[in-house]
DNA sequence: AAAAAAG
């Protein structure tokens, strides 16, 4: 084919860029044969041990573009104990666990020791790990510090070090820590950078630990993803009319929706209207930052396996996490900063699939909705009638409007309760009650062995319908009474964990910047 | 008005 410069980078193949047989091999065996635009700029320059500046939002295969030169430039060479080869930072513990399956992808060919740093899990096995030497170190920034000054981890042997997701790392206050790192990494280095944006303080960072860095910006699309339809949906502002508009939304929604995210602004709206959603029968999910870290992993993999069909989340599942076909993205709260609204709703819509988001809005929202509007340079349709048809109701405990009933009876019981106040025992059966007490502390845990028992019950359910019975087996509940001893280590990973492919979004080049 | 990350 000839060349006009818009097809000629069309035309690229992974084997075209150098890559060594084995990575190729695994990427091919992964169903991937055109490298996605920052694949194919970052990846002959990452190959020659040139420091790479990428700007690129997640979802643009952005992992992949440093995953694959790193494991062909790894193939030299092997690790010695507590000197890790090469580092890669990220910002969160979801996002570090996503690259490692990435390695673990794309590395299959190759014999490499691979540690996980994050926090919230035992040290131990990271201490084996970093003991018997690690070809690839990912870490979130605390958890990596803390191994280095309890001296089991010398950073002086680091060839190649990622620093992914730097503006975030920024907004997170991780920037200090990061520079800290860097100084302890030898000069010699290769440095490859990665940035959705790049405020002053990144670009400060860049200047002062990349050394003539090649630049890779992926093209950004004028406006949102076309994928994805977007609305706004009105609701008055107290929280039991809010999740009431939830759930009618969710079940007027119900042909369409295979999967939704619902996300909130804070971590306590998390687990209330997770536990509220569980009481209304939805097989909900919830992930936030305060959760154990078991929890949250088993949360993000039942609901990536299709066995939670809700995942309530903070912000923390906003950007970065590949969550493949996500129907739909709910904003329960309209996000305060826009960015986020931008980095939420694109969790649906990858890949060109058609996506849709509705986004609860009350009086108070106007404002961030107004701003939301500007930085996406659109108006965003009503569902169903603007604010001005909302009656508010008054008071904290405002009776409903009868209308717009409830379907099932009893549900006006379960309604009070979400109110907080005591109603009459339920009369389902305890196992699926909800601890009224539940905080975020330890029994979130649990309320994560009831969602999850729930989950399986209800594939079970589902898959007997579709056979047309529509006999309810009882799962027999195995949930192990897991705790998180520290020092114990759980070989248990039942669910084979679920490939990551980077998806090409026809969305993600949405700039979210002011 | 938030979230995230070390404990």
């Amino acid at each position: 084919m000839s060349a006009d410069t818009q097809t000629a980078q069309e035309a690229l193949t992974f084997s075209d860029l150098g890559l060594s047989p084995k990575v190729l091999s695994a990427v091919s065996d992964a169903g991937y044969t055109k490298p996605t635009p920052i694949q194919a700029g970052a990846i002959p320059h990452a190959l020659l041990g040139k420091d790479v500046l990428g700007i690129a939002q997640t979802g643009t295969g952005k992992t992949a573009s440093f995953v694959l030169p790193m494991l062909t430039r790894l193939e030299k060479g092997r690790a010695r104990a507590r000197m890790p080869r090469t580092l890669i930072l990220e910002p969160t513990r979801e996002l570090a666990a996503q690259v490692e399956e990435n390695f673990i992808k794309y590395g299959k060919n190759h014999k490499l020791n691979i540690a996980l740093l994050i926090g919230g899990v035992s040290f131990d096995e990271q201490d084996k790990k970093l003991e018997r030497g690690a070809d690839v170190l990912i870490a979130t920034p605390g958890r990596l510090l803390d191994h280095r000054e309890r001296g089991k981890l010398l950073l002086n042997g680091v060839e190649i070090l990622v620093i992914d997701e730097a503006d975030r790392m920024l907004d997170m206050g991780f920037i200090p820590d990061i520079e800290r790192i860097c100084e302890m990494i030898p000069f010699t280095r290769q440095t490859l950078f990665f940035s959705a944006t790049m405020p002053p303080e990144i670009t400060k960072l860049t200047e002062k630990f990349l050394h003539a860095p090649v630049r890779v910006e992926v093209s950004k699309a004028a406006s949102t993803a076309t994928s994805i339809t977007q609305r706004l949906v009105k609701s008055g502002t107290k929280p039991w009319e809010k999740r009431e508009t939830l759930r009618n939304l969710i079940k007027a929604e119900d042909t369409d929706l295979k999967n939704a995210i619902i996300f909130c602004n804070r971590k306590v709206e998390v687990s209330e209207l997770f536990r509220s959603l569980l009481k209304h029968d939805f097989d909900a999910g919830a992930l936030h930052g305060d959760m154990d870290q078991r929890a949250r992993m088993q949360m993000l993999n039942n609901f990536r396996d299709g066995k939670l069909r809700y995942l309530v989340a903070s912000d923390v599942a906003a950007r970065g996490l590949d969550i493949p076909d996500v129907s739909h993205v709910f904003n329960y709260d309209v996000p305060i900063h826009a960015e986020d609204y931008v980095h939420r709703i694109g969790r649906t819509g990858r890949a060109g699939r058609a996506g849709k988001s509705f986004t609860i809005a009350t009086r108070s929202d106007t404002k961030y909705v107004d701003a939301i509007e500007r930085l996406i340079g659109t108006k965003i349709e009503w569902h169903d009638g603007d604010l001005s048809t909302v009656t508010e109701s008054e008071g904290e405990d405002a009776p409903r409007r009868g209308r717009g009933a409830p379907r099932r009876a009893g549900r006006k019981d379960e309604d009070r309760k979400d109110r907080g106040e005591r109603s009459r025992k339920d009369r389902h059966a305890k196992r699926d009650d909800v601890p009224e007490t539940t905080r975020d502390e330890q029994p979130v845990a649990e309320v994560a062995d009831i969602a999850e028992r729930r989950a399986r019950k209800d594939a079970i359910r589902s898959e007997n319908e579709r056979k047309g019975s529509s006999n309810r087996h009882e799962q027999r509940g195995d949930a192990r009474p897991q705790r998180d001893r520290p020092g114990r280590h759980r070989q248990e990973e039942d669910d084979a964990t679920v490939g990551f492919g980077d998806d090409v979004p026809a969305f993600m080049r949405i700039v979210a910047k002011v």
